[in-house]
DNA sequence: TGATAAGTAGGAATAATTACTGTTTATGAG
DNA sequence: CTCATAAACAGTAATTATTCCTACTTATCA
């Protein structure tokens, strides 16, 4: 993989935020910085950097989400606010005791929840 | 919600089969006992049936895929020959006693895994 | 039995993502 | 350092899953 200063933006910029943003949030953002940025380039750049493992995908929803927290770590959507919030915990070891493995052999793991998050939860009180 | 016997077919289709379709395997399926059946229709018809939680919509990969079985049981995808594969065991269990909830009010859990199945791991010894 | 709201077919529209084309640029061998 | 080349870029067209729209049909219930 060779270096580009475009790619270096998007990659620097996903790891400098928590919002776990889309393909059009990374878009519009560092277009600030690269104004003729075009979205096949933040594309391109998204699988390049999935598939060097700089970067993870969240697929639950309708769109995709990029997250430059590439730890063992977990996700949890808001049904109210619909943000997406990391859970810092090891699930693989929880996985690894408690799950069967039905004769399969279980690489990865992606555990995703929803609810209502600790903000929201809070503020109908 | 009204009775319409496209939507029964495409109803019992989707429970008789353990290969989790799309909405496009739905549509070719059905389409054979309803040569007139739209795209559109089946669509539609998926929505009313996860409304109404008589099945259930499984997201991880670029293409929604549907299940008819709708008890407490996750999904394994084969890196190999791409199935998925139900794995029957109650995950809500083992994740209210050791996922740490971090304040917020979690409603429901997907546990997604993915890796060699059973048969594929037999094949290639 | 008839009014009506929900369902259907078929096609157009939308939106996320990928592919294509001609141009620019990072990189490493000489 | 310099230049050949493969990779990256911008811009646009194409693809594909899904939703929307319109006119017609049908299940339901008063």
């Amino acid at each position: 993989m060779r270096f580009s200063s475009q790619r270096e933006a998007i990659l620097s910029y996903i790891r400098g935020v928590q919002s776990h943003p889309t393909a059009q949030d990374i878009h519009e953002s560092v277009k600030k910085i690269f104004p003729s940025l075009s979205l096949g380039t933040v594309y391109r750049n998204l699988n390049q950097l999935l598939e060097h493992q700089l970067i993870t995908a969240i697929k639950q929803d309708e769109i995709v989400h990029y997250d430059g927290n590439i730890s063992d770590h977990q996700h949890f959507r808001c049904k109210n606010c619909d943000s997406i919030i990391d859970l810092e915990f090891p699930v693989k070891d929880i996985i690894l005791e408690h799950v069967p493995r039905f004769g399969h052999e279980i690489q990865a793991y992606e555990l995703y929840m929803t609810g209502i998050c600790k903000n929201c939860k809070n503020e109908t009180k």
